[in-house]
DNA sequence: CCCGTCGTTATTTTT
DNA sequence: TAACGACGGG
């Protein structure tokens, strides 16, 4: 028996939609899954159910995700419960892309050996073909045109004016293409593009497609661009009603990448897009208690423009959410890692036991932007709080790890001007802009740039440097045999780098010898970095790897395609540590305990958000509510430092509609906030809760009297106002009179 | 070529 | 405020 689990069993498990979704057939399949209900099981179990009870080829099944993680996370679960799931595409949207272009390469008009520019070669390589831009209008023009083909516009394209009214955008966008195809490389945006305008003129190639692939799952199907809908849509095959089985996946309410291209639209009109569509939705949620499902409903049913659905907590009622208003931003970071600190102390529960703190990697604090874990990382390095900041720099943008890429993409491919300028003159071989400009210049069509290297005339010095170069290329030419590409190469495991039979032993002489292992070993000298480990870890990330041109290939794609690398001390994936991480980045994740900090008017929403992009926002902060399991926290300050000056902030619109039962109130909420004086506030600050509203007080020098008001001021401080029996008010800092203003118990 | 200084500019970013 | 890029002098 080939099966891991048997289907029973794993049949057995799945609530009663879920099982629906399992063994539906016969028409399109929309599963709306909300967030918690367990989709990745449901999408797992389909494919082992289509395999061992529908006899349907693995090969014939496609699965696209949108990140390198979920895809490898669905390959591992669905090869737990049928290894021959290991047969099944489970990809990326963008690996998909590549491994068809690499196929099809002539019909798309690139080269075979293509690797992929990023973000910061698009601009460069506007920049070359409009020279006239500033970097930031190549900058602008770079993001508009990879917006242009999220949506498959070309250049020619009548509806371009919807990207960039300004005509000249056209000719921009061109003149990149041209250079770009020069090149022989693809961008980002090609990879679903290009893939799609293949399929749609090209009859044939579509044919073999459908006849290849019969089921295509798509994960995450809010998050889809047009572009990718587009080639969904040719690869289903739906207007030659080619019976490919289409069954997506994913929930309205967490569409947060629409700035990005994707489309929320293709979910909401899936149905129509794809006649006979059958509707699933998986409403029962197995991460969060009822109150944090509750709490964050309340905040999504306020946009307009969703599918709807309500999800019912399994597990049980919990613990009240908690909203902390806050004086400053100050006093949240310290908020934060007080709650943080208390929970991890070892504390005696009512009958005197120890129970074991709670460790710190429970715990998640989120934010809007990245620039708000500063403040958090300095009060955690102050009070000893380990944390792991998620996401802000990575690994492949890291300077010397562009730097080994770009010597590697070389290899592969000679006609990869940005690589080559990249490279040529690190360390310095006397090759300036200028010099490299004339030989780009001398570069024929489809030729090999060392060509240009060959014929051109520079001056001596800088003629040494590029026949330095030259001969470089040629050594490393040698070391990689051009064995025949097979495109789905095996990935053999190995541990040792230095074998030769390893791409990590041909990456490491490339590395060694073209000076960049020295070059950056004395930065890291100077700068205290340490590019130099982080060059090694690219290394050792080779050995999976054999060591020829599809090899190499293989292993730009994983590298450039998966920008969720780790960094190299991210070894120890044990290490008990506080989260920090932006609202965007927690997608996919879940915590016992978040905390969602900044939740201020301006900050969260950013203040220029109206209408869809509002509502975006709101889901952004449902996203956020739902990764908790058990405990969940919100903060938000009245004054914040921004850019500069200090700011008053008032509270975020989100937090008035948060429904009063589903949230305690902690601290003092502004007049502008609408529970505000509502009698249900509390503050946790001793201070606060000794001196609160209403309590009776003695005054060694006024008397008797009562605390009529209570707030905080610009910097902080707890205020007290007294009306005594003598007349008149006046305001106290309790922090600083305890000892001449006495409460007085009744 | 490297370093300092000045000025500019502040989202989110699966691939 | 702070961080980063551009530019100019040594």
């Amino acid at each position: 028996m080939v099966n891991t689990v048997e289907p029973d069993e794993y049949l057995s498990v799945l609530n009663p939609e879920q099982k629906a979704a399992v063994v539906h057939d016969g028409s399109s399949l929309l599963i709306l899954a909300g967030a918690g209900s367990g989709k990745t099981r449901v999408i797992t179990t389909k494919i082992a159910y289509l395999i061992s009870q529908k006899h349907v080829d693995p090969a014939s099944i496609l699965a696209v995700t949108f990140t390198k993680k979920a895809a490898k996370e669905m390959q591992e679960r669905a090869v737990a419960l049928d290894e021959r799931a290991a047969k099944a595409q489970i990809r990326t949207f963008h690996s998909f892309g590549a491994f068809f272009l690499r196929l099809y390469a002539n019909e798309a008009g690139i080269n075979g050996n293509f690797t992929v520019y990023d973000d910061d070669d698009m601009v460069t390589l506007v920049s070359k073909a409009v020279p006239s831009l500033t970097r930031q209008q190549a900058a602008q023009a770079a993001h508009k045109i990879s917006l242009a083909k999220d949506y498959c516009f070309t250049p020619d394209s009548g509806e371009l004016g919807t990207i960039e009214s300004d005509s000249a955008f056209a000719d921009i966008y061109d003149a990149y293409e041209k250079r770009l195809r020069a090149t022989g490389n693809v961008d980002f945006g090609d990879l679903i593009m290009l893939p799609y305008l293949v399929l749609k003129n090209n009859e044939q190639i579509r044919a073999r497609l459908h006849y290849r692939y019969r089921v295509i799952m798509v994960d995450e199907y809010q998050d889809s661009n047009v572009a990718q809908f587009l080639l969904l849509q040719q690869l289903a095959g739906v207007e030659e009603n080619a019976g490919v089985y289409v069954c997506v996946v994913g929930d309205d309410d967490q569409s947060i990448y629409k700035f990005r291209g994707a489309e929320v639209q293709n979910i909401l009109n899936f149905q129509k897009q794809f006649p006979g569509t059958s509707l699933i939705r998986l409403e029962k949620n197995y991460r969060s208690t009822s109150e944090i499902l509750s709490c964050a409903d309340s905040v999504v049913k306020n946009n307009d423009d969703r599918l709807g659905k309500t999800l019912v907590a399994v597990r049980g009622k919990g613990k009240q959410p908690t909203l902390v208003f806050l004086p400053t931003q100050d006093d949240e970071t310290q908020f934060c890692a007080e709650l943080i600190q208390q929970a991890h102390k070892t504390q005696k529960d009512k009958d005197g036991n120890k129970v074991p703190g709670v460790p710190y990697s429970d715990w998640a604090i989120l934010y809007r932007t990245n620039a708000q874990s500063l403040g958090f990382e300095t009060e955690f390095l102050h009070k000893k709080i380990p944390y792991t900041v998620v996401g802000s720099l990575k690994f492949y943008e890291r300077e010397e790890i562009k730097d080994a890429l770009a010597w590697l993409a070389f290899c592969a491919n000679q006609r990869d001007e940005i690589a080559f300028r990249r490279i040529i003159n690190k360390p310095t071989r006397g090759i300036g802009d200028t010099s490299q400009d004339k030989i780009i210049a001398q570069v024929k069509e489809g030729d090999s740039i060392l060509s240009g290297c060959k014929a051109v005339k520079l001056s001596k010095k800088a003629a040494d440097g590029v026949k330095q170069f030259c001969e470089l290329v040629e050594e490393f030419e040698e070391m990689i045999p051009n064995v025949e590409a097979t495109v789905e190469a095996e990935q053999p495991v190995a541990k040792k780098t230095a074998d030769p039979g390893k791409l990590s032993y041909f990456v490491e002489k490339v590395v060694e010898r073209a000076g960049l292992v020295e070059y950056h070993k004395s930065q890291d000298e100077i700068a205290g970095t340490q590019k130099t480990a982080n060059i090694q870890e690219l290394v050792n990330s080779a050995v999976l790897y054999p060591c020829t041109k599809a090899g190499l290939l293989d292993f730009l794609d994983h590298i450039e395609l998966d920008r969720t690398m780790e960094n190299a001390e991210g070894e120890d994936g044990e290490k008990d540590s506080v989260t920090l991480i932006t609202l965007h980045n927690t997608k996919g994740l879940e915590f016992s305990r978040v905390i969602i900090t900044g939740l201020e008017s301006g900050i969260f929403p950013r203040d220029d958000k109206t209408g869809e992009e509002l509502e975006e926002e709101r889901r952004l902060f449902y996203v956020g509510i739902t990764r908790a399991r058990d405990e969940l926290y919100l903060t938000s300050c009245g004054l914040r430092r921004l850019y500069g000056s200090t700011k008053y902030m008032s509270p975020s619109p989100f937090l008035n509609e948060i429904g009063k039962q589903n949230i305690r109130i902690l601290g003092q909420a502004p007049s502008s906030f609408s529970y505000a004086g509502g009698g249900q506030t509390k503050d946790d600050n001793p201070l606060a809760q000794k001196y609160c509203k209403g309590a009776s007080v003695y005054h060694d020098e006024y008397g008797h009297g009562q605390i009529v008001h209570t707030e905080y001021s610009n910097d902080g401080e707890y205020v007290v106002s007294v009306s005594f029996e003598t007349g008149g008010v006046k305001r106290f800092l309790p922090k600083y009179q305890q000892k001449s203003l006495l409460i007085e118990n009744n």
